[in-house]
DNA sequence: TTATATTTGCCAATATTTGACAAGTCAATA
DNA sequence: TATTGACTTGTCAAATATTGGCAAATATAA
């Protein structure tokens, strides 16, 4: 498993016929760099991303996607218990939302009513 | 969502009476740093897992998928495509599995047969 | 108050990641 | 086979991020 980010990546700045150095400077980066990127040697910044998906009008929430999914896989790749902690992270995150759901009906939500 | 690996330290350490002060230098820090991680300001190394476990009588594999977990809820946690981004890593995480467990019906796995 | 346990803030030390450049490979083709 | 263009790779200093260690602050109990 490389990087599914890069591998998108340049398979839609292919299908667009784009070179590196085309993409490269839309990004402020070298072809170095980006050839690194697409190869998943390099992390594109992920205030990056909506700029590269809007690049190769691609969308922003799939490469968001993929570039978490890298992050993950980077954490837990090796790790005989990489599912068994998945799992108790999809469990935070969910509790989070839930908390976050209830927040919605509390009353005055968003205000500051610390008065 | 705090630090679940920290709490769970922290947890363990009352029941067993000890103090940071007692712990700490079992694994060549201050009491400082120690509190920090229990409350989640900071990291232990991975490598310190299994001498944390030791020390305070505990499941190495249950400590190390907390810290796991708290890495991977660390890069998502702030996401709204967290879900998805799960799903996506997890798939990879399971390919990778499947070709490794497809290696071991090949023949002369873990040989150097370059011959 | 004193003593003990823990926490917090700061910043230097250390570690990690990035940016930039040069040199390299590879394929097409003159 | 020399040249060109696209991409890749290696190196290393610079930029960032993380940690370690200390001192001071806080908290709680005696």
């Amino acid at each position: 498993m490389k990087s599914q980010f890069g591998e998108r990546v340049r398979t839609l700045r292919e299908q667009q016929n784009l070179y590196l150095r085309q993409v490269a400077p839309l990004l402020e980066m070298d072809t170095a760099q980006l050839s690194k990127i697409e190869k998943g040697l390099r992390q594109l910044k992920r205030e990056q991303i909506p700029i590269i998906a809007y690049i190769l009008k691609a969308s922003s929430d799939e490469l968001m996607t993929l570039w978490l999914a890298d992050q993950i896989y980077a954490v837990v790749k090796d790790e005989k218990l990489a599912n068994e902690a998945m799992q108790v992270a999809e469990k935070n995150i969910n509790q989070k939302n839930a908390r976050s759901k209830n927040d919605e009906h509390l009353p005055n939500k968003g205000s500051f009513n610390n008065c």
